[in-house]
Order: C-alpha cells, then structure tokens, then sequence
RNA sequence: GGAGGAAUGGCAGAGUGGUCGAAUGCGGCAGUCUUGAAAACUGUUGAGGGUCACACCUCCGGGGGUUCGAAUCCCUCUUCCUCCGCCA
C-alpha cells in the first residue's frame, strides 16, 4: 500500500511512473487526495466536538463533587448535542476512511525507476545469459514423456486422488524433490538465510498484509469453514512473520528462508503451455525472504540475484535474467527479476524464480517499522525470492539431462539423491 | 467438544466508574562517577492521527452497548491458561 504522506509529496512522480504499468495513475491518486482531504476535515470536526464533550464530562464531575447537581444536568443537555454530533462524524469518518482504504487497496506499487515500460512478456528486459544449452540426441522427449517412461511423476495418478494439476512423485522422482528441497536449503543457510518452517494456512489478515488479498483473491483456495487460505507461497507466512512489529536499525539485515508447498487455483489457464509441470496447482518452493533498511534494500536485492545465479551455476542448467517490465511487474513490487531456464525439449524458457524489492509497499500493510537513529518509526523494507521453485527446475534437469543412458542427475545432488542416473 | 479462569506499555505487574495513556519493578536510551567497564545514582523511555510547532483526538485483545464520563460495568467474538473428553 503506497504511503499517503508520500502521495502528498510526490505525486507527480509517481503518477508518471505507474504509467509504466499501464494504468491511469494520475487520476487515482488524485481522488486519495481528494478523500484524504476530506476524511482530515472529518477528523478536525470530530476531534473539536469529542475535545470539548471531554471538558465538559470533567466539569459535570467536579459539580457532582461539590453538589452543584442542578448545574451538572444542564451541562448534561450540551453534551447530549456533542454525543449526537460526534456519533454522525464518527460514521462519516470512518465511511471516508474506508473508502480511502479501498481505493489505496487497489493501487498497484510504483514501479522503480530502471523498470522497463511495457505491457508484455516480450517487453521484458534480458539482463544475463549464462550456461549451455545441451544438443539432444534425435527422439528427445518432454519432461512430463520422461516422467511416464522412467515412471517417477504420475500426473493421472494426481487426477484421481485431487484433480488435475496435484502429481504424484514416485521413487526416484520423489527423493529426486526431497533432494531439491534439501539442497536449497542447505545453499540458502549457508548464505546467511536462517530456515524457518511455517503454517501452510494463512487468515485474512496476513493474506492483506502482504498484498494477496484483495488482488488475488480467487487466485488462493479458501477454507471457508474456517476462514483461512491455502498459501501461493511462502512468502504470505514468512513475511508475516513482522506484522506490527518495530525493529531497530542493529536488526537489519533478517533473512529467512523456508520451504512450503504452494496452492494456486490458476483460474483460466489452460492450453499446451499447461502441460507437465509447467504449471501446478500444488508444488514445491524454497523462499527467500528478507527485511532491510531502505538504503541498503536494492544492494540486498542485487545478493539474492548473485546467490541465485550460483545455485543455477551449480546445477548446470541453462539460465536467464529478466528485468520485468511495467506490465508484467507483480502488484506489490516495484522492481522484479526473473529467472528462467532452458527448456530444451519444449524449446521455451520456464520461470523458475522471482526476486523482488517491495520496498515500503507491503511493510506499509504490515506496519513493519524500525526506529531510525533519531527514534523515529521507519517503514522498512520487504524483498523475497524463489530460491528455487521446484517443478520447472526439474523440467529443466529431465529434460536437459537426458541421454539415451537416462537422466544424468547434476553433480551437486547426487549426494543429496544418492544415485547418479534415473534410467 | 464440555466446565472454569484470564487478556493492560519491550517484559513482569498494579489499577474495579471521573484526579488514568495508565503505579511500580525489570529492560532500553542519555548523563554523573570511572583510565575504561560493572555497580550505584539522576533523568528519560508505548503507538497512531493532527499541527509550521503547540493544542487537541484515538488506542488498556477485536467488535458492540450502558453512562455526562469506561482499562474499570454489560453483550459478543478471538486467543491463552487450568481441569475433563478425544486424538497423530
């Protein structure tokens, strides 16, 4: 949620810049102007009745005390008037707050200044290239072909259990993810992230907090008998972690890294880029996340970008940075980086990471704060990444690493897997 | 799931209708003393709105109510604790 101090101060630029998502910025922060306007007229009012309702009490008070009973009735006529008053300000109030709320609920994060301007996928920006992309021997297969022939993920397996989209991992195909997951995380500690294991269940609140809800909210599965939402990520519960929570400046930097399952329903997807693991309503990640002074946020950034590269350097596969532009920027970011990796057998480059600096967006909805040297509360900043999500790296591996010897498993797992070949 | 108890500032903990944004202790910060540190002593120390700055307003788990006036009384929800039941 953009800041309205902010908003008074800067609106111009801001304006301008949400221009590279596409939207018409200019226009709505003007009404947030307009409504933060009235809403502290609103406000003034009701304070100046509930300020002089309050003297009065007090002086009803001391005339009881003294036995002025006749004079206390009398003022018992005023505040009767105020109590009226304040009740009709109060409902206008809090009207204009919320309708303020919601209209800054929908306002997307401003875009930093090095975002590309843009409204699709081919108008992001590739930074970095890196790794070789294999010559597959003539009857190479797709990753979800190689999954049926060495049978170690069953999609229709999925169906029958949940429905489409929920595979089934079986032998070495399943210890194959474990190995994924463990070595993530080994990579991520080893970086200075501290592991953490969170609740796969979220409420509305921490859904709020860091923007899922109301943006995505058909996107999550909803318990509704309970009122909670399956997480589409580990972001949602890791980053709640510092909801309402004043840090000091000597807490920086926090890192932490989990891994999670991850649900999303993914209305309206459909068709061949589907298929496999492309893309799942359950699957598998390992998050970064961090908490940082906002001078030192885009530095952290650019270190999870570098401790990325080098998981996928150790991994062998064929890689790309993107800059995201305007209109692919995720709603809560203001600078975005993907990764993708090769898909060689399906010829396309697969995401399998994004890392992005929230800045004060979502610490605004958490009010996560720190004090600065004067004392003063701070938003501080957000930033999380994939390190890494699992399905589309092991579409990677299958299909990357396939011979007609079978599958040839990256070196650096075959510790964590305990076999070298899936044949 | 049933019965009872509780929820107050970073923590502990007082406060049962006005003098309470809230005693006291611990912790934090600043200072005195000290070569330095510790101890001791002194001062300071919740969050948000609002203002050029004050004033002023809101917040004692959440929501609603009673009252001129609520941390304090009533209703309701949530959470925690104790006991019982169930259970990986």
């Amino acid at each position: 949620m953009l800041q309205l101090q902010t908003i008074r101060t800067h609106k111009q630029e801001m304006a301008q810049a949400l221009q590279k998502r596409n939207i018409d910025g200019a226009s709505l922060l003007e009404e947030v102007l307009d409504l933060d306007e009235k809403r502290r007229a609103v406000q003034t009012q009701l304070d100046a009745t509930l300020a002089e309702s309050n003297a009065l009490s007090k002086e009803i008070g001391a005339l009881y005390k003294t036995g002025k009973a006749q004079e206390a009735n009398a003022l018992k006529e005023k505040t009767g008037v105020l109590k009226e008053d304040s009740k009709k300000l109060g409902e206008d109030l809090s009207a204009l707050a919320e309708a303020l709320q919601a209209l800054l609920y929908t306002i997307p994060n401003i875009p930093h200044q090095s975002v590309p301007a843009g409204t699709k996928e081919e108008d992001n920006e590739e930074l970095f290239k890196e790794g070789n992309i294999p010559v597959l021997e003539d009857g190479a297969l797709p990753h979800w072909e190689l999954a049926k022939k060495y049978d170690i993920i069953d999609f229709e397996l999925g169906v029958k259990i949940t429905g489409a989209g929920f595979p089934v991992y079986k032998g070495k195909g399943a210890r194959l993810q474990r190995a994924l997951i463990s070595y993530f995380l080994d990579k991520n500690t080893a970086a200075g992230y501290t592991e953490v294991q969170v609740p796969h269940l979220v409420n509305e609140a921490s859904g709020y907090a860091t923007g899922q809800l109301p943006d995505k909210e058909g996107q999550m599965y909803h318990v509704t008998a309970d009122d909670l939402y399956l997480i589409p990520t580990a972001e949602v519960p890791v980053t709640n972690m510092f909801r309402d929570v004043i840090l000091n400046e000597s807490d920086f930097p926090i890192q932490y890294t989990g891994y999670t399952p991850c649900f999303r329903r993914e209305a309206g997807s459909y068709g061949a880029h589907v298929r496999g693991l492309n893309r799942l309503h359950q699957f598998d990640k390992v998050e970064i996340v961090r908490v940082e002074h906002p001078t030192k946020s885009y530095a952290a950034l650019d270190a999870m970008v570098e401790h990325i590269k080098e998981i996928l350097r150790e991994l062998e596969l064929p890689y790309r940075v993107l800059r995201l532009c305007g209109g692919d920027l995720g709603f809560t970011s203001a600078l975005t980086y993907d990764f993708e990796v090769f898909s060689t057998a399906q010829d396309r480059w697969l995401e399998i990471s994004s890392v992005s600096n929230f800045e004060t967006y979502q610490a605004n909805r958490l009010k996560l704060r720190y004090k600065d040297e004067n004392g003063k509360s701070q938003l501080a900043h957000t930033l999380n990444g994939s390190a890494l999500a699992l399905p589309r790296v092991l579409a990677g591996i299958l299909e990357n690493c396939q011979t007609p010897q079978g599958i040839k498993i990256p070196k650096v797992l075959v510790p964590y897997c305990g076999f070298d070949t899936i044949a």
